[in-house]
DNA sequence: AATAGAAATAAGCAAATAATTATATTACTA
DNA sequence: TAGTAATATAATTATTTGCTTATTTCTATT
């Protein structure tokens, strides 16, 4: 696969309004699965299905703790990323009012 | 829309080898719509609908002479798309051998 | 005015994609 | 080891998208 279209295929990724918001929040910090469900207000099973995406894509990385999986961003090698992310204000916002009411998974 | 939806928006433009493709060469030099129909192989409504959808994700200006339709990019107020222009290998390659010998529009 | 070339638009189709619902897997806990 | 919570996978559906073919519009030329 030429560089153009290794690229071509990772602004496809990030093309699609829930995913840029992923990348988004996990540049704030990693978040597992179900925080991610609780922000964004739709199934798990679409999560669960963008972040396989995401994966295979490369831009993100997994580690499983206990029940929970937790994203991070794994963008060492793609600083033209970096700089898309910095054009979108911070979505930090988004994460403090979902989590820690109805999930144990951040105590 | 946010600006975090404007962002998606480009980047799906971008997440398609042929636009990714058109935006690289027009980064070399400003192009017809007949040229880039010589360049990459497929037909003119194609790249013309290509170029409609660029247009209006304001990534590319179009200005008519005479028979001719040539297109530019259009990048100031998008520096992140330059980043990742950055990114990929220049397509100048592409233009010389296609052009200026079944066409008369870059005479 | 008639013709020809360049580009745009319209209509149709097949492939890709995002989402949903249902089910399976994995890991913790009682 | 049964049960439960978190996540993944499978199957299905609806929408979107990229491309083709056919037609139209616009401009220049004769």
């Amino acid at each position: 696969m030429s560089k153009l279209e290794e690229v071509a295929d990772a602004l496809k990724l990030l093309g699609d309004r829930n995913r840029l918001t992923i990348v988004a929040l996990l540049q704030v910090k990693e978040l597992c699965v179900c925080e991610i469900v609780d922000i964004l207000k739709t199934s798990q099973p679409n999560i669960s299905q963008h972040m396989r995406k995401l994966r295979d894509g490369g831009l993100v990385k997994e580690s499983r703790r206990g029940q929970w999986v937790y994203y991070s961003l794994c963008l060492e090698d793609k600083p033209y990323i970096l700089d898309i992310l910095k054009e979108i204000p911070s979505q930090a916002a988004l994460i403090e009012p979902a989590i820690c009411e109805t999930n144990d998974c951040c105590t």
